[in-house]
DNA sequence: TGTCGTGATCTGTGATCACAGTTAGGTTGG
DNA sequence: CCAACCTAACTGTGATCACAGATCACGACA
């Protein structure tokens, strides 16, 4: 690749091309780790009750723990990672109690998304949701099931419709409910494949995208809200959650979790 | 205080006596810093605009910028405060976009929490939101009105609602939203005191507080309702905000904040 | 054989130092 | 007198070091 050098000074013709420019994101490597865990955790690649290690992590993504601390500091305040005092930091392991309050509150919040993105949701924005709902289908009937491919598919499937919202907060208190919720959901769905082809999702979906492409809030919001609560159903009754008294002194703890993620997302 | 010494082992009649205390807090610097500073924001004593500085943060509360910076990145994933590429940090100014929308959020999250207050709450928590507000009755009612602690009155009212909600992570997210919130609106409230006595407040929450004797679900979410929505209307009639376009690189920047809070807050 | 003490090792936390980039103020040249 | 430069002080970011506390495995005592 000797393609020739761009000279660095062709600026002068529009003096304001320079300030229209957004100020360039900056991103820092606390940034870039925080990304990099978070996506690994809605992506259900982090299994609940791992034990994570800064230097560790540090060492996977090549970079000081200054970094990894900031980003585990940032997690641990959504409550994405829990910090034992003394001992590490952990993936949380929901109780029961826990996951159905998330579960309500996704269904109210996210629910409240639905209805605004059928309400504002340009036709480009339903013809992305579209093409997700696709892929997410052929994926998931696959034989055998794209399990990560489908988990990565429903993702985005989900954020196209948030983002068609046109409200960032809103965005922002839905991905901090998936960090919680992420591991559970999409380790279940990446150990057991076989439950996409259940069809419950893709009905699901499709009466979504029905509703949005007839700008109906309040279907758009069933059909989402039968999404989670299937899903949610599902692991409710599969179990993999924790006890129902939270604090967990020594109840168990003795449930060594699969050791996934960290030492095999190579190197940055 | 002389009093007669207890002797150091009165524990063996119940052997489980050592088992039966929760594991103490153990609270770190970082969690203290990021605590004060939240309380700072909430408060409105941190202006919108105002720009803080890691180490004169650290040197007003008596520690490292260590903790600082812990605490300081936490809240800028919260997007409660924003750190500036190179500059410095500050509190966020919202454009109007920006508070219309958090206003939105909140009429449904926290009326969501009123609803459920109204079925769960008990008596007792019912009793201490009556007391708050009597309390914050008083302090605005009073000549001159007590802003400051007409403010904290008022969250401590809203948020003995939200915990008799029994939803831990909902209270979490209405923190967060009061974070973004809180600057603007409790500094607004600190300049115009008189506007507590406007009554708009007081009638709101006595609405409330009557749907949550009756366990009137949707009566106490509209009775909060009208209050969030009534002092949003106060706020965008006002000003104060910025100006509609976010990015806002050198339009303004003119308009200093009032420097109030970190270097009148003490030692520790 | 079972149980408790004990030390090596690892944990997160905090402090200090180093650095690139920006800001602000003072000075110089026009 | 105004503008441009230039330097000194300050910004957040990252790295390295130091430390108290917890874990875990090994070994001694009962």
């Amino acid at each position: 690749m000797i393609a020739p050098v761009q000279p660095l000074a062709p600026e002068p013709p529009r003096p304001s091309a320079i300030a229209a420019v957004g100020l360039l994101p900056r991103e820092t490597l606390g940034d870039r780790v925080t990304a990099e865990l978070r996506a690994l955790l809605v992506a259900g690649r982090l299994a609940p009750g791992e034990k994570l290690s800064l230097r560790r992590v540090a060492e996977a993504l090549g970079v000081s723990i200054m970094p990894v601390r900031e980003a585990v500091s940032r997690l641990a305040a959504d409550s994405a990672l829990e910090v034992l005092p003394g001992r590490a930091v952990r993936v949380p392991v929901l109780t029961q109690a826990q996951f159905r309050e998330l579960t309500r509150l996704r269904l109210v919040v996210e629910g409240f998304a639905a209805e605004e993105a059928a309400r504002n949701a340009t036709q480009e924005q339903i013809a992305a949701i579209a093409a997700c709902e696709a892929r997410f289908r052929d994926l998931a009937s696959a034989e055998p099931p794209d399990a990560a491919g489908a988990v990565a598919a429903n993702r985005d499937l989900h954020f196209a419709l948030y983002e068609a919202a046109a409200m960032p907060t809103l965005v922002e208190m839905i991905e901090r409910l998936w960090l919680k919720a992420g591991p559970i959901l999409n380790l279940d769905m990446r150990d057991e494949p076989r439950r996409l082809k259940g069809g419950s999702a893709m009905q699901a979906h499709a009466a979504l995208l029905d509703a949005l492409r007839r700008r109906d809030p309040v279907q758009a919001r069933d059909a989402l809200q039968r999404d989670i609560a299937e899903a949610a159903a599902h692991i409710a009754a599969i179990g993999r959650l924790g006890p129902e008294s939270e604090p967990g002194r020594s109840t168990d703890e003795a449930r060594r979790p699969p050791h996934i993620g960290i030492e095999t997302m190579g190197e940055r």
